[in-house]
DNA sequence: TATATAGTTAGCTAATCAACTAAATATACT
DNA sequence: AGTATATTTAGTTGATTAGCTAACTATATA
């Protein structure tokens, strides 16, 4: 039961959703993830964390940057089955057709001050 | 976005989601599900209005009682999806199992004070 | 070694939420 | 009409949560 819970808990906040999406397009940086959505960057830190024990998302560290990217689904069959659903749902959505318009100009590299 | 957020805003409960596994068993009026779940009816009829909110479970009122019922899945893919996950999700939880052990001896029919 | 950059952790605040009791509403029965 | 029963609504309290800033950790580079 608790694992259930802590899936739905961690697709219960727009931004993690929002983050889920972006992260259907391409593995992110933290930086990069809270450039788009417009967030302090512990604020990202912290959802990206939630989403990570969900076993939503995972994370590989390259240098500086710490690159987090969809899960392939075998932490749990609630997980596995959101990350699919959400590969086809919710893309209609302004927020997130917005979000698909923006990523491709948000670089790690061109971002300037936390 | 508002939608699949308020789904699954509404399956981030654990005693949401045990009603929802008991009406998997049988449409269950307010009383039964507060009896089975050992909470104050007007907690139960909260979680209650929630899921329905989230197109989860509808209800009809027969005489005193209001009946719940698990939804049709009409109201949206992604409450759709989600009845018909869980009703092979979670059997094996030692709190489920637990709950449709006592479902068969709850009647609302000897249910005393409130 | 010092400095800059990326991320996380700690600590705070405002808002949301689950639980309860008590009061109000709705329906049936005497 | 009056009473009992089922449910919902109002109002309160304690816990959780999302957001921020500031401080800390880790890594790379001058």
């Amino acid at each position: 039961m608790k694992l259930f819970i802590r899936v739905m808990k961690a697709l219960s906040d727009p931004n993690r959703v929002k983050m889920m999406k972006m992260l259907q397009v391409r593995p992110l940086c933290v930086c990069e993830i809270k450039e788009a959505l417009g967030i302090a960057q512990s604020t990202a830190s912290k959802h990206l964390k939630i989403l990570e024990d969900a076993e939503l998302v995972r994370s590989f560290k390259d240098g500086l940057w710490v690159n987090y990217s969809l899960s392939d689904g075998s932490g749990s069959p609630y997980s596995a089955s959101m990350i699919g659903n959400l590969k086809h749902w919710l893309d209609n959505e302004s927020e997130i057709k917005e979000l698909n318009k923006i990523l491709p100009g948000i670089d790690r590299h061109d971002i300037v001050g936390k």
